[in-house]
DNA sequence: TTGTAGGCGTTATCAT
DNA sequence: ATGATAACGCCTACAA
């Protein structure tokens, strides 16, 4: 069994009151016993139990962190960035993968209760085409009662603090270079436009096509979900009907990814055939030296960011919601262009 | 404030005992009462006490996961696999990302004992170019005593459960593969050799040219660390001195990347100019058409495989320590040829 | 400067 | 079938 504060009390012939003293460095404690005490728990490598002290002092130091998809890079770049804030920190992180399913989420929400977490990263499902799971959440997320951040994916009228993309501006801005580049058929393959940033993004794109007079024809809206799948599709279906756009607006890594797919059956170069402009940075394609225009953000401070906006929200109960939008930054490699 | 199992049993007109009783399903609890009981918890949103719970019980439910990297990939898929089981089996998760830093990694197992986990999925940041690194751990695991499972990179004479790549053999058959291709000059990027895992992929590839009477010369082996950065740079020298093998082996996802930037930047065609085999399988290169072939494992399937390890370890506490190696698949896309 | 006693929210053991 | 009561391991007055 391990050790208690009872048992080093004992060996250090002190009272546990004592003990308490030094580990929390809270009220006098003789300099002589503090050493003795102190070298008894080094000795005995005696770790307090993180339970029964938050039991006792009615409070924790765990952050629960809800995303959607693990296996998605752009969260585990934002993990990387809470975890790092975190550890600087001494909290604890208690983790939970929802799969962007709405069962579960509510199985995490519940979890995240009975763990008495201090606060909460959160990045809901989010398919709210039904309103009646988003008023629930709202309902349970109130309930849950602590300092919350959302991550992210947003919540209608939100209460809490929240550290977002610009999707509407960084959709608008990549219309602008494709527009300011002089094409003039331009289209776009949305996200899912269920979530929100799917359509605020498609939005940025309306609004600069409108703000330049450029027509939004139809034909070239291409409606997919943020899947790589579903942008393969509809990418597959214009170059077999032979009616492509001029420029195009892909909506996150994935979509660009579909498109590319396709484009690349079809011998199609961006940058030369057809102008591509995406949401989102890929790595890879740095790497093998693909160049692909993009907007992007900095995932992992967007985790630190989340991060400490919960601490502040600690040092400062009352302090007004924050929304804290993550600056983009625009990539040009050439493929805005076509030649 | 939070409601406890005593305002419940106020409400309710029971002792807590009672309310107890039907929280847990235990001992005699009359049908009536018990629907109050469930009727007054639902109605107040009632979620007992992670905390409470796991002190009085001396037993809590929460698994601690210390991964070196939440940006690779590789893990994204892990925590994937470990969070789905954990979900399936009421399984809490705490999470640590170690950043590859040894210091963290101190801090990190620190943490899971003071946060008393039931059990523990760990990958050791594992750079024992210093032997004292490698006992201090040892000695911190075993103080630790609760069911742990390694995962991905092991700790020599381990006494632990563990999950891991088949190392040696899928090296050895990749080498293999190229050598009944038929070529002759073969040579191999290698991981980081003060890791284990690097260095059982390399003797895997030292072990297929021997076996198969063909000499390995040094001047095709090229000594990397698992980096893009560094397979690059190797790459990037032999093409300059123009004296390239005719097939190559590359030790993990970011070494072939390295290589393929380079080969990309000099034009040189894999499964053309030259033959390319690969450790891991690479999702973007196949989505962009890039055939290049490799042995691959199943990622998410390692993380579930590492849960169910260390439930089966609490079912039976005393069964046999358990070794799994996960099978590789192999993945032919023509890039193993050379024409 | 140190120790005693009570409480944090549960569960478990006894009685009743 | 239900209710007191004593843990669980720690912290925090308060007393000494």
């Amino acid at each position: 069994m391990r050790l208690t504060i009872n048992d080093i009390a004992k060996k250090a012939n002190v009272s546990k009151s004592t003990v308490s003293r030094v580990l929390n460095n809270s009220g006098y404690v003789n300099k002589e016993t503090r050493e003795k005490i102190e070298k008894v728990i080094k000795e005995n490598a005696y770790y307090p139990s993180a339970q029964a002290r938050s039991l006792s002092k009615r409070e924790s130091n765990t952050i629960g962190v809800i995303i959607p998809e693990a296996d998605n890079s752009f969260f585990g770049e934002v993990l990387r960035g809470i975890s790092e804030i975190a550890d600087e920190n001494g909290m604890t992180l208690i983790f939970c993968d929802t799969n962007n399913n709405v069962i579960k989420e509510k199985r995490a929400l519940d979890m995240i209760i009975m763990q008495r977490v201090k606060g909460l990263i959160f990045t809901p499902v989010n398919d709210h085409s039904n309103d009646e799971v988003e008023q629930k959440l709202k309902q349970k997320l109130r309930a849950l009662n602590i300092p919350t951040v959302l991550l992210d994916r947003g919540i209608e009228n939100s209460e809490w603090d929240g550290v977002f993309f610009e999707n509407y501006k960084s959709a608008y801005k990549a219309t602008e270079i494709l527009i300011n580049e002089g094409h003039k058929k331009i289209g776009v393959i949305t996200g899912d436009l269920n979530l929100k940033i799917g359509r605020d993004r498609y939005r940025g794109f309306l609004d600069a096509l409108k703000d330049y007079n450029i027509p939004a024809l139809k034909k070239y809206i291409y409606i997919g979900n943020f899947s790589v799948e579903k942008a393969y599709q509809v990418s597959k279906q214009f170059l077999e009907d032979n009616d492509l756009p001029d420029a195009l607006l892909t909506s996150n890594n994935r979509t660009t990814l579909g498109l590319l797919k396709a484009l690349n059956e079809k011998n199609v170069l961006p940058g030369k055939d057809i102008a591509v402009i995406g949401i989102d940075n890929i790595e890879v394609l740095d790497i093998l030296g693909y160049k692909i225009s993009c907007v992007a953000r900095d995932t992992v401070e967007m985790g630190r960011l989340a991060m400490r906006l919960l601490l502040e929200r600690f040092e400062n109960p009352k302090k007004e919601r924050e929304n804290c939008i993550m600056p983009f930054k625009i990539n040009l490699k050439g493929s805005e262009k076509k030649l």
